[in-house]
DNA sequence: TGATGGGTTTAACGTAGGTCATCGTTCGCA
DNA sequence: TGCGAACGATGACCTACGTTAAACCCATCA
């Protein structure tokens, strides 16, 4: 039997094939040191040179870089059941740090353990390697948004973005999910002022495409907001939404 | 001894770590099929499932996907030693397209063969995943320009990368590089106007930090040149630059 | 030698989004 | 019950960059 530590990694593995009751115990095996992080701390520093990696297994996280104008850019915003700096088992120093944006729980796996993983499990291998592809698919469609798409639309992809990557873990109900994202650290995603981002929100909820209360995000029609923001679910590997609209 | 036709590929490899003897006949006995590419035509399309993965061998080419207004965001450029679509051996379909910027000659790798190289080449497969997270890093570092930075600082920051990655591969000479692109492919890359693209050209041929003319760019002052794009080369996981003020 | 066409440059004017400033709301907490 | 801090909303004005249009440069080729 395996923990329930590891569950969200699983759920997340699992999407892409499943795991054999080995490759689970392996990585039951694999993490240690499980322990919180508090909303603004950092739990990877830019220069540093872990000798592990981290499992996000519960709260919202995002890597981010900080300009010598003082901006934060956020580059990619992680959820329960990512491995925020897998990358880092292979390129170190670190190029840029990974902050807690809620209270989170995170757990360690060895980078020795790593390379264990690495040379005898080779389906976890390729799965760990499609973990980092997805990633930088990711990335780019993040580029597409910061470049190419306007504020609104940008915005509206994000939502269908993580709509789909919390539904891909369980955590999504009728539409709904929880984003605890003030709009400021979303406009730090989308490199708009937070005035702006205000606007742009405003602007889904009076095309009736969201509603967003408290931190719960519901999404009212699912086929205009992925029209609006251009999104296609195919980079992030998973079939087609099958989201209805109500 | 192995044939010229993956020396670009093991030039760049071998800025992470030497090659064995065993390791660089690999290589060369998994490229097959060689080919020219012309210019502006797709070496690999969206929505396309390869059975192969394809080495740049020759010219420039770019990543690319068009928005629903007519925009072509290029999110990546690709020179000679680049493996442009490694990713697709776990990824596919293709989430984008990858045109021929310049007149490219490629070879390709099938996916079988990078599957016993994946099985038995461990030292090989990790560079391969590195090769794919260096993709990642540089991904979020045009995040970072195209968000955050001002035009001429992401324009000043794309040329300090492709000189230090034409260095990687030895097609520099005294602070120079060919530089195939026009500036339409640029203002592409930057997601500016064709217009303002042309503008801030002139502002850094102003500041006295670049020279360009024809395709030859010659960088003046790397150390201005550098701070004015905020570039930092620990991303493309390269020593620092060398390159001296004349 | 002149025509054609891709690329570059410049000027005049338009706009998405930024900045600044203010105010309302919510919620933890004394 | 009232206070302070963080977040959200909104108006007035500003700017980096977009758009349009025209000229110019320089290869190639008839």
């Amino acid at each position: 039997m395996t923990s329930n530590t590891v569950r969200p990694l699983i759920a997340k593995l699992e999407n892409y094939g499943p795991l054999s009751a080995e490759e689970r115990q392996v990585l039951d095996a694999a993490v240690s040191g499980v322990r919180e992080i508090a909303t603004g701390a950092d739990m990877v520093s830019e220069g540093s040179s872990p000798d592990h990696s981290t499992l996000l297994l519960g709260g919202f996280a995002g890597r981010y870089n900080i300009t010598r104008e003082g901006a934060r850019q956020i580059t990619s915003l992680h959820v329960p059941g990512d491995f925020v700096d897998l990358h880092c088992y292979l390129m170190k120093p670190m190029d840029h740090s990974i902050v807690a944006l809620t209270t989170c729980k995170v757990a360690m796996v060895p980078h020795d353990v790593l390379g264990v993983i690495f040379d005898t499990q080779p389906r976890l291998s390729r799965l760990f390697w499609l973990n980092t592809l997805i990633d930088g698919a990711t990335h780019r469609r993040w580029s597409i948004g910061l470049g190419s798409l306007l504020a609104h639309q940008h915005l509206a992809h994000l939502i269908c973005e993580l709509y789909r990557r919390m539904e891909q873990i369980g955590r999504t109900e009728d539409g709904s999910f929880h984003m605890p994202l003030t709009q400021l650290l979303l406009s730090e995603c989308l490199a708009l002022s937070p005035v702006h981002t205000n606007r742009v929100v405003k602007m889904l909820r009076g095309e009736q495409v969201i509603r967003w209360e408290r931190d719960l995000i519901t999404i009212t029609d699912w086929d205009r907001l992925a029209d609006i923001g251009e999104f296609e679910a195919t980079y992030l590997r998973i079939p087609p939404a099958e989201v209805a609209a109500p």
